[in-house]
DNA sequence: CGTCTTTTTGACCATTTTCAATCAGTGTGG
DNA sequence: CCACACTGATTGAAAATGGTCAAAAAGACG
C-alpha cells in the first residue's frame, strides 16, 4: 500500500472545511484540542487502499480533500461498496473501537487526511465531551445513510436506486462542497456503480443508459452530470438531504 | 400506538442483563448515575410500533427482553427490515441525536424497554465519558452490522442470505442469552425474512425450504431450528460474531 | 367447526446475470 | 504522428435467478 507519503501540515485553524456553511462551527477551546489531537497529514494516491479489512488500525481520520469509498468483499471476490467518502468525513472509527477494521477504504482521487492518534480517543472524551457527542453524532449518521441504502438495495428497481445513487452523491458532493456547478465530476467507473447498487456492470450500464435516455443525468468517462435533480429525486422516492451546521473534527 | 403501559420498574442493579458474560461489568458510580438517568418502564405488545419514522422521539430506551426490528418503507408500501433490536440494545439513538427518526420500530414479542430522557444525555457526555463512548461504541456496532446486512443483500445469492440471516440471528440471540437449547424461538414469519433478505415471499419459502432440505435448519411456525451451525456460516461465507465484554446502557 | 394467518405450490413472467465481443478514449514508446 | 496496449463503456443473445398471480394446504385459535 503506497499511502505512507507524509504531507506538510495544516492548522485546523485553517482548515478549509471550517468555511463551509454545512458544518458547524468551533469554540477556540475545542479549537485548540483537535489542533492537539491531530497528528499528521497522509496523502493516498487513485487507488491506493486507505485501510484494509482485519487491520487494527493505530489511527483515526478525518478526510480533507478527495473522494474514497468503504467497501466489503466475499471470498471469491464479489465486492459491495457500502459507502463513499468524502471530506469532512471520520474515518476508520471502528478499527480504533474495536478489535479490528471489517471493511477496507479504497481512494478514489488523491485523498489528503488528517491524522489522529488511537490512544488519544479516550481524551475526547474526558476532556471535550461536545466532541465527543460529535463523534457519536457521525456515527449516527453513517448508520442513517446505510439504512438508506439497505433499503435502497433490498427494495428498490435498478432503475429507482441507480437514481437515487446518482442524486445522494450529488447532494452530498454539494454540502462538502467539492461541486463545479451542476457537474459533479464524479471520480467513479460503472463498476462502482454496479458494486454499490449490487447489479453486475452489464446491467448497471443498461440502467445509466436509460437514466440518460430521460434526460436525467449525462453520463461520462469518469464523471456524470446532474441534469435534472428533482427528476432523479422523483424516481427514486428519496426526499433528499436537510443537514445542516453538521459537526465534524 | 398502543405501546402506552408503564411498567413498574426494575433497578438498574438488578438488571438481568448483567449477569450475561457477553455483556461488560459496571462500576458502582456508573450503576448509580445509570439508575438516575432512567427514567421508567415501557412494554410494547407485539406488532406494536414502538418508535415511528418522521417524529422526533423525546426518549432513548433499551431493550430489557423481547425482539423487535427496525425498518424503513418506501411510498408504495415495499419494506425494508434493516435490523433486528434484542435484549441489550440500544433504540432511538437517531431521533435523540437529529432532527427526527428516518426508521421505524416495531415489537415481534412483548417488548420491555428501559426509559432514558431525552434531554439528560448531554449529562452523560459531561459526567460519564466512559459511558458516553460506550454509546459510540453501540453506534459503531450497529454499522458493522448494516455493513454485513448490506454486504448480504447486495451480494450474496438468496440461498447465502438466508442462511447468513439464521446463523447471524442464533448468534445474537446466544449472545443475548435468549435461546432455548439450539432452538431458536425466531418470532418471525417468512413475511419478514423476506423483507430482510430483499426478496418476495415465495421465493423466500423455496429458499429456506432448500435450506431445510439439506438438514442446515428447520422451519417451523414463527420458529425455526438451527440444525447445523457451522453449515450454515459455511454456505454464508460469514465468519460469525467474536463480541465478548460489550457495553450497554 | 369456522376463521384467520402463515406456509406451500405451480405456472408463467420479468428482471438481471453471464458470456462474448466490440467500440471508444487515453497514454506510451517508437 | 502512428501502432499498440489498456481501461472503461456498450451491445446482443442466451440462461438463470427471482418475481407475480392465484390458489391450496396447514396450523393456530376462539
Amino acid at each position: 500500500m503506497d499511502k505512507d507519503k507524509k504531507a506538510k501540515r495544516t492548522s485546523c485553524r485553517d482548515c478549509p472545511l471550517r468555511d463551509l456553511s454545512s458544518f458547524r462551527d468551533f469554540s477556540e477551546k475545542e479549537l485548540a484540542f483537535v489542533e492537539d489531537f491531530k497528528t499528521g497529514e497522509l496523502v493516498a494516491d487513485p487507488g491506493a487502499t486507505i485501510l484494509v479489512e482485519g487491520a487494527h488500525s493505530a489511527h483515526l481520520y478525518t478526510v480533507l480533500t478527495g473522494w474514497a469509498f468503504r467497501y466489503k468483499t466475499l471470498a471469491d471476490g464479489r465486492r459491495q461498496i457500502l459507502n463513499f467518502v468524502m471530506p469532512g468525513d471520520l474515518v476508520g472509527l471502528q478499527g480504533t473501537l474495536m478489535e479490528e477494521m471489517q471493511h477496507s477504504i479504497e481512494a478514489l482521487t488523491p485523498v489528503r487526511l488528517c491524522v489522529f492518534e488511537r490512544g488519544k480517543i479516550s481524551k475526547v472524551y474526558t476532556q471535550h465531551p461536545t466532541l465527543a457527542f460529535d463523534i457519536t453524532w457521525m456515527a449516527a449518521r453513517e448508520e442513517r445513510i446505510l439504512d438508506e441504502n439497505l433499503l435502497s438495495v433490498g427494495r428498490r428497481s435498478a432503475f429507482e436506486r441507480a437514481a437515487y445513487l446518482l442524486v445522494y452523491l450529488y447532494q452530498r458532493a454539494q454540502l462538502a462542497g467539492i461541486l463545479s456547478d451542476r457537474k459533479v465530476e464524479i471520480p467513479i467507473t460503472q463498476q462502482h456503480v454496479a458494486d454499490t447498487l449490487g447489479l453486475s456492470t452489464v446491467h448497471t450500464n443498461k440502467t445509466l443508459r436509460k437514466l440518460a435516455d430521460r434526460k436525467l443525468i449525462k453520463w461520462r468517462d469518469r464523471a456524470c452530470d446532474i441534469l435534472d435533480e428533482e427528476g432523479l429525486l422523483a424516481v427514486s422516492g428519496w426526499e433528499g438531504f436537510e443537514e445542516k451546521n453538521r459537526p465534524f473534527i
